[in-house]
DNA sequence: CTTGACTCTGGGGTATGGTACAGGCCTTAT
DNA sequence: ATAAGGCCTGTACCATACCCCAGAGTCAAG
């Protein structure tokens, strides 16, 4: 029994939203939250009205999760998302967005490696023996020594 | 009328709730909440039930902001403050915790650097032609990232 | 051609991280 | 001494980002 999307899909290979799911390690309210928010391109449908997934939206959700792990929020991950060259945006419209995109990840890579070399120092500082009342870690989370510092 | 905390505080700057929370950036309900939260000492009392709060409080806070902004959440971040707390800890168990945390930020600087280069092959790029109507951030997080990592 | 696993929609519930009162007490400047 | 403004507790509410369930339809292995 030929389906409406047979042609546009035959030689692909396509996945139904449980194996999507799956996939990307998310639940399948997920995916369909996501469809519905707009994160993900809406997928087609077969008669029945079940949806044809590909690997692009399993890539695209799993960029979702990870981003949103790097602390952008999913109204965020949408505009990184959008910024591309559409029929009604303009290269500069893009290009100031991508700027501004670009700055804020800047901040947050400074933040992080100041928050890297304190923990690289926290661990170095510590031979890994003896009892907590020792540990030079400890100590410095209270706040007492210079590598706590940035952690304050 | 002298308090119970005089002698305590006395020579050391205090703080009351709206000072911390204008100092700190955050509103006094949070100074609040993150107390019942655990995320910062509860402070002594005065007498009328007063907060007294000082400088390491308002320092607390605003690690918790700048972590939180990092995709930190407030339990990893307690995690991150509490590693003194824990009777039982041995200093080797805070320091793999530390390496632990350590591999984590490590994993995410390198996976905002790839978006950050993305995002300037994009600015750079839109002088030319645009991007063929795919999104270009997309492929940020492909190949050898630790976004990327679980699935091999 | 059945049957069990899967999918659909719509509506409701949950966890996190706050924020906003209400009603009452405390402080401090005048 | 009094009034504005700050602080107290408790409860309720909010936005974000999901998560679950009912009831109905769909798919595919045997």
């Amino acid at each position: 029994m030929r389906e409406d999307m047979d042609k546009k899909y035959e030689g692909i290979v396509t996945f139904k939203i449980g194996q999507v799911a799956t996939r990307a390690r998310v639940n399948k309210e997920t995916v369909r939250y996501y469809e519905k928010r707009g994160l993900i391109p809406a997928p087609d449908r077969r008669r029945s009205g079940y949806r044809i997934f590909t690997q692009r939206h399993i890539d695209q959700i799993k960029f979702i999760k990870r981003a949103q792990e790097l602390g952008f929020t999913l109204s965020e991950i949408q505009e990184l998302l959008e910024l591309r060259l559409g029929k009604d945006t303009t290269c500069s419209e893009v290009k100031s967005e991508a700027r501004r995109k670009y700055q804020d990840v800047v901040g947050k890579i400074k933040d992080l490696q100041r928050i890297r070399d304190t923990l690289l120092d926290l661990i170095d500082s510590c031979a890994g023996e003896g009892s907590k009342g020792d540990c030079p870690i400890l100590g410095a989370l209270e706040g007492d020594t210079e590598a706590g510092k940035e952690l304050r």
